[in-house]
DNA sequence: TGCAGATCCTGAACACCGTTCAGTAGTTTT
DNA sequence: AAAACTACTGAACGGTGTTCAGGATCTGCA
């Protein structure tokens, strides 16, 4: 009987189009404005009915958080071509904060927003997050193999590294760097950033 | 005619009310129960007065957010008594991120909260943020006459410094910290902190 | 003293929000 | 044909920020 899975799969086509939806009216329209009602509007049903679908609002967001690791995977997938650790090392700190300038929205969704997800409460629910910081893990510690940052500890390094980019990419994002003089602004971030890759160099 | 300034200060004080109350709904109950109903319900007036003496919320957020930096001022003055400069900046560093700990609904006003508060558009609409950044930036300068930081640029080291700090605190706050296992949760933040300092202290 | 005018405040409304639930059509099974 | 099940919704509840016409009280002047 092929028609539980008829039921299931139109189950899934109406997840899929509430979650299209809500992705559309976020990249649109801004993360405000991803409100039941607002989906219930674009797909043309009652706001009710979103609810048979997904638990609640949080569940939406949760799958819109998912994608934007999917996307930012996609992002820095070429790296693999860089064959020296350091240099991928660095080609990917400049592709994370390319992309959190390129998709605001969604480095706002994977780093910042607080929205009670219980999907940081622990690495397991929180996958995307750890495959991306174990990419990182690993690249140091091919960086290690080849004699750099002899006397640091590659997983404390991984975060020192995460916690100074996704810093300067946060506050920018938070506006929080407009303190500096105008013409400043178009290069203090950049500075910054070779200005770490400098000192991690003669490590 | 000291009628004028009496109804003045009969203005301030109902600002300073209001003000108090959203403080005190902002620590008891946190940052989202911050409502203008709310407001209004503890001073015992309609909200529609609250307007009266307030634009719009925005403005009442505008003031938590600068008495956050009057509290983390105060939090740090002792730092004057350290001699050294760079203990002195390391204390800080230590400081800022106690603060963090001890009152992240302040340090969420302050530097990650987005609400289209205008005072992050330039310098002087964030005179505490200016004024705590200057702080850093002198202490780095003081480390820099003593002969440390050599071949690094002071006030881009500064900012170096403070998005480390910060996206430490950040990720922290915002449970992103969560994919480590939980018996490194208590020390992974001190551990990064202090190689970073040890880092710091060699150049 | 009485009355105009300024001052301060509010009830009610508008347009949103997330969420729930009784109930209604339409289809399927018996 | 009747019963059961499915997919859906209208209306409501309690919340949000904000606006505005109008009511109450207080002030100064005739």
């Amino acid at each position: 009987m092929g028609l539980k899975e008829r039921k299931e799969r139109n189950r899934e086509d109406m997840r899929a189009r509430i979650l299209k939806s809500a992705h559309k009216i976020f990249v649109d329209k801004g993360f405000d404005d991803v409100s039941i009602r607002n989906i219930a509007v674009d797909i043309e049903y009652s706001p009710a009915t979103i609810y048979l679908y997904f638990k609640d609002k949080n569940e939406i967001f949760y799958a819109l958080h998912t994608e934007a690791f999917k996307v930012f995977n996609e992002y820095v997938a070429d790296l693999v071509s860089i064959k020296d650790p350091f240099k991928r090392l660095v080609a990917l700190g400049r592709k994370f904060m390319a992309f959190a300038r390129k998709y605001p929205k969604y480095y706002d969704i994977m780093f910042i927003t607080m929205a009670p997800m219980d999907c940081h409460l622990n690495k397991d629910k929180w996958p995307e997050g750890t495959k991306a910081h174990a990419f990182l893990e690993g690249l140091v510690a091919e960086c290690k193999a080849q004699g750099r940052f002899k006397k640091l500890d590659a997983q404390i390094l991984s975060l020192t590294i995460w916690s100074f980019v996704h810093g300067l990419c946060s506050l920018e994002l938070q506006n929080r760097l407009r303190i500096y003089p105008d013409e400043l602004q178009p290069t203090i971030t950049r500075d910054s950033f070779e200005q770490f890759v400098k000192v991690l160099g003669n490590l």
